[in-house]
DNA sequence: CGATCCCGCCACATT
DNA sequence: AATGTGGCGGGATCG
């Protein structure tokens, strides 16, 4: 047999793949030769030489009998013709059977023959399924890999995957111990909970979107949320146990993306995932930027663990054919039900808990908590890598950072599912785009990092009106002005309906316009702060926030509340005319209907800002770690009128566990919309235009909302999604000062999402501090026509009426030099310069006159003591501390 | 030409 | 410092 392998393998690639084959080889080899005529025999069977056998080959060689010769003979490994006599036989019998040409085929290892699935098939077949439970088996990765004939670090990646399904754990260096699959459906049952919290929300919004959209995604939430909140929390808070551990660091993407991807499997109802949805939704951190790459990386690593759950006969491969064509997608054929419970078995079975609690003592040493000191985190991770911000709620170790990663993975994720969403109006607005006379939604267009493949082609043509205007523009990198320029384009058509209104600037303008208020739905922000409070409520929130914008799209109605100047009305109308149009369908889609209104009765006040369309708008979760509490809060307030009284004025910060709760909830119906604010230089703050992105800095932004109104600053209101998806948040003013940034966020300009929740979940990003100000542009800062600024509803009625006088359809600014701030994140904080903070915010606060918003203020006070972290978050925003 | 994904450099972690 | 891990992405191969 050997000599099978060996002929074969030599020939073929006398590079690598003979290791295995030979070592069986050395040590048969001369033992072999007597034997040959037996094998002749076999190999005949086996199918001999054509390249499928050797495939064939391979994997009987995986098949248990081999393996046991192999074990036996492993020592050996592969030293590739260290026996001569054997080659030569192995030849000679190749050339016999074959001939020549066979052996280059032969040679020519063919990927497939080295692919990570039939590693992994091979792998597989050396440990049974379901091993005696007395047994353990102990697996060794130097002796795998020399048997298996790879590096050591193919095998990485195999068992990487296998543990994030427990059927393998870490027992010690270099050492795994072999569990099988006894609790693959507890791990798979726990996966499915805490997939549910996480993503059931995002999934069933795709699948809806794609169909009914906007009808199945509100009922789907309902039912799925309420369902989920109460367990789930439970399930998350475990997840949370274990990320502490695991927070220790890297713990990353494989053995984390692993589950989530299996998550999406298992939340979904037809069981079937694209990939590139799978990417976007597991790009967890937001970025966005030229993303292009960074989807590219995150695609590879799926077809990594794709490959490994396929030879786990869990997934296969399959296509599914949408609007643009055929894409990539795996089928998920693995056990759907899990009747065993999760709970109780979890003690026991050392490897069922997928997301062992946190002390679960229990658990057999082999398994997570038996690696115990080594790495906690892999094991830890089950629910991802930040898991540990779940830390349960009870468990209060750590409460900040858990929670914030919670948060920020929930944001992430509900960026990209915004992106996504993005993306396909994206490109069916680019269709539409082609046709000249029609304009793209300006919302569509940026996400570049999203959509790579799409957007491209568009920009380009719009691109070079617009940039000449933009020109100050610099976005930071190519990013920026690549998504720029989609997006510049798109807006500039749309504002005007037509790209010439604005020439100069693709985006609207609001001419001397001080302040831009962007709302977004902030709501996640806000939940975490009060998160610390309760765990539980985090998760519910988590859930709540999930349930309500998966993807965060664009809102149409954007408010601007601002005093614009006359351009800004011009624009204003066609802007929002196409912004509304195009925007529409989409987002009609996405959103839940539900979410808004609520939001708007409460926020009712708010004039003409908030009554309008804001409620189409997405919710973009983009609210960073921290922000995500402060959103969450202040979403919540404006949102629930009942405890809005209290929230508003006391701020939730105050009132984390009962607040949360019900913010949790509110959020959930009402998406909070991701606030930006974005401040001229004329504002009288010298020179500082900023852009809040509501999910950086919740708190901050709902404060600042409401206090504008008071400022009686020109406010622009964007919805979040919007602003997500224009590139133009970076504006030029951004551009100088986000370049400086390394967040791909920012580049991603494209989708402003991304870079937004890229800005918040990384510490929080300063734009351009005093951004370009000067813009020429000023005169007519541009906002994105589409978006409708999402009325703010948090925004106080004074506000929105101020406001409310200007919408801004378009979410972007381009014109303007705009500083962005990210809103750090509560734990981030130690980024943003404090001393700063203060002064900004009292100039944006102060000027403000006033309005309901002094309960803000004083919340947000109320908020610092309590937190220095929410504080500081809040005072971020206003001064926000430059990266 | 896009979809896959092997391969192995290299950074970071652990010993 | 040596060795273990594993992120990452260039670029080759497949379809």
């Amino acid at each position: 047999e050997n000599i099978f392998d060996r002929s074969r393998m030599a020939p073929k690639t006398p590079i690598k793949n003979e290791p295995v084959d030979l070592s069986k080889q050395k040590g048969c080899t001369p033992e072999r030769n007597p034997i040959t005529p037996v094998k002749l025999v076999d190999r005949p069977q086996p199918d001999p030489w054509t390249p499928t056998a050797n495939l064939k080959m391979l994997v009987s060689a995986a098949s248990p009998d081999m393996r046991d010769r192999e074990k036996k003979k492993e020592l050996f490994r592969p030293i590739e013709n260290s026996e001569q006599s054997d080659t030569p036989d192995s030849l000679q019998y190749d050339m016999v059977d074959d001939s020549t040409v066979d052996e280059f085929e032969k040679q020519r290892p063919s990927r497939k023959q080295k692919s990570l699935g039939l590693l992994c098939q091979k792998f597989l077949a050396r440990y049974p399924s379901y091993p005696l439970s007395t047994e353990k088996t102990t697996i060794s990765l130097d002796e795998v890999a020399s048997i298996l004939g790879v590096e050591r670090r193919r095998i990485y990646d195999i068992v990487n995957v296998l543990e994030s399904l427990h059927l393998v754990s870490r027992v010690a260096k270099n050492q795994y111990c072999w569990h099988g699959r006894h609790n693959l459906s507890q791990t798979l049952k726990t996966l499915q909970e805490a997939g549910e919290l996480q993503y059931g929300e995002l999934m069933t919004f795709f699948q809806h979107k794609e169909q009914d959209l906007e009808y199945k995604l509100g009922e789907r939430k309902k039912e799925s949320i309420p369902d989920s909140q109460d367990r789930p929390l439970l399930d998350f808070s475990e997840p949370d146990c274990t990320s502490a551990s695991a927070n220790s660091r890297k713990d990353k993407s494989l053995r984390i993306m692993s589950q989530k991807f299996v998550m999406l499997f298992l939340v979904s109802k037809t069981k079937i995932v694209t990939l590139d949805i799978a990417a976007k939704i597991l790009i967890e951190e937001t970025q966005d930027t030229v993303d292009h790459s960074k989807f590219k990386t995150k695609v590879r690593r799926l077809y990594d663990i794709a490959n490994v759950l396929t030879s786990l006969g869990l997934i296969k491969k399959v296509h599914v054919t949408e609007e643009r064509g055929r894409k990539p997608a795996f089928k998920w054929i693995g056990p759907v039900e899990f009747p065993g419970k999760t709970d109780e078995p979890r003690g026991h079975s050392p490897t069922s808990d997928p997301l062992p609690g946190p002390q679960r003592g229990v658990c057999a040493p082999h398994q997570i908590c038996a690696a115990g000191k080594q790495r906690f985190t892999r094991h830890a991770s089950f629910n991802g890598a930040q898991p540990s911000e779940g830390t349960r709620r009870k468990v209060s170790s750590e409460p900040n950072s858990p929670r914030q990663e919670r948060q920020d993975e929930y944001c992430s994720k509900m960026i990209n599912l915004a992106a996504v969403c993005r993306q396909k109006i994206e490109e069916d607005t680019r269709w539409v785009a082609r046709n000249p006379s029609i304009t793209s939604p300006l919302s569509l267009l940026p996400v570049p990092g999203d959509s790579d493949f799409c957007v491209n082609p568009l920009p380009q043509a719009v691109f070079p009106v617009v940039q000449a205007d933009v020109p100050s523009l610099s976005l930071p990198n190519g990013i920026s002005s690549q998504a720029l320029h989609p997006s510049t384009p798109a807006a500039s058509k749309t504002e005007n309906g037509k790209p010439t209104l604005l020439p100069n600037q693709p985006f609207l303008c609001f001419p001397s316009s001080s302040l831009f208020m962007l709302c977004g739905g902030l709501q996640e922000n806000n939940l975490r702060e009060t998160l610390p409070t309760t765990g539980d409520m985090g998760n519910r929130r988590a859930e709540a926030q999930a349930a309500v914008p998966p993807a965060a799209c664009q809102k149409r109605s954007s408010r601007k509340c601002a005093s614009p100047s006359a351009p800004v009305d011009d624009e204003e109308p066609a802007a929002k005319k196409q912004t509304m149009e195009q925007s529409d369908v989409p987002l009609s889609l996405v959103v839940p209907k539900k979410l808004f209104e609520s939001p708007k009765a409460e926020s009712g006040p708010g004039s003409g800002c908030t009554s309008a369309e804001h409620l189409e708008a997405f919710h973009l979760h983009l609210a960073s770690p921290a922000a995500p509490e402060a959103a969450d809060k202040e979403s919540t307030k404006p949102l629930d009128s009942q405890e809005q009284e209290k929230q508003s004025q006391n701020k939730d910060p105050d009132e984390p566990s009962l607040g949360k709760e019900h913010i949790s909830k509110e959020n959930a119906n009402q998406p909070f919309l991701p606030q930006y604010l974005y401040v001229q230089p004329t504002a009288g703050l010298s020179s500082f235009n900023f852009l809040f992105s509501a999910n950086q800095a919740p708190g901050a932004i709902s404060l600042a909302a409401s206090q504008l109104p008071s400022l009686s600053v020109p406010c622009v209101v964007v919805p979040s999604a919007a602003l997500a998806s224009f590139p133009l948040v970076c504006s030029p003013t951004i551009t100088s000062p986000l370049s400086p940034v390394p967040d791909g966020s920012f580049s991603t300009a494209a989708s402003m999402n991304f870079s937004m929740s890229g800005l918040a979940s990384t510490t929080p990003v300063f734009i351009g501090s005093t951004a370009v100000v000067t813009p020429k542009v000023s005169p007519v800062p541009s906002v994105d026509p589409q978006q409708p600024a999402h009325p703010a509803l948090h925004l106080s009625p004074v506000l929105a009426r101020s406001c409310g006088a200007v919408k801004l359809d378009s979410p972007v600014c381009m014109g303007h030099p705009v500083t962005l701030l990210k809103l750090q994140q509560p734990s981030s904080t130690p980024l943003t310069p404090k001393s700063i903070r203060p002064a900004r915010h009292e100039a944006f606060f102060k000027t403000p006159g006033s309005l309901g918003d002094p309960v803000a203020w004083k919340k947000n006070e109320g908020n610092q003591t309590r937190n220095a972290s929410s504080v500081q978050r809040r005072l971020e925003i206003s001064s926000t501390s430059p990266d």
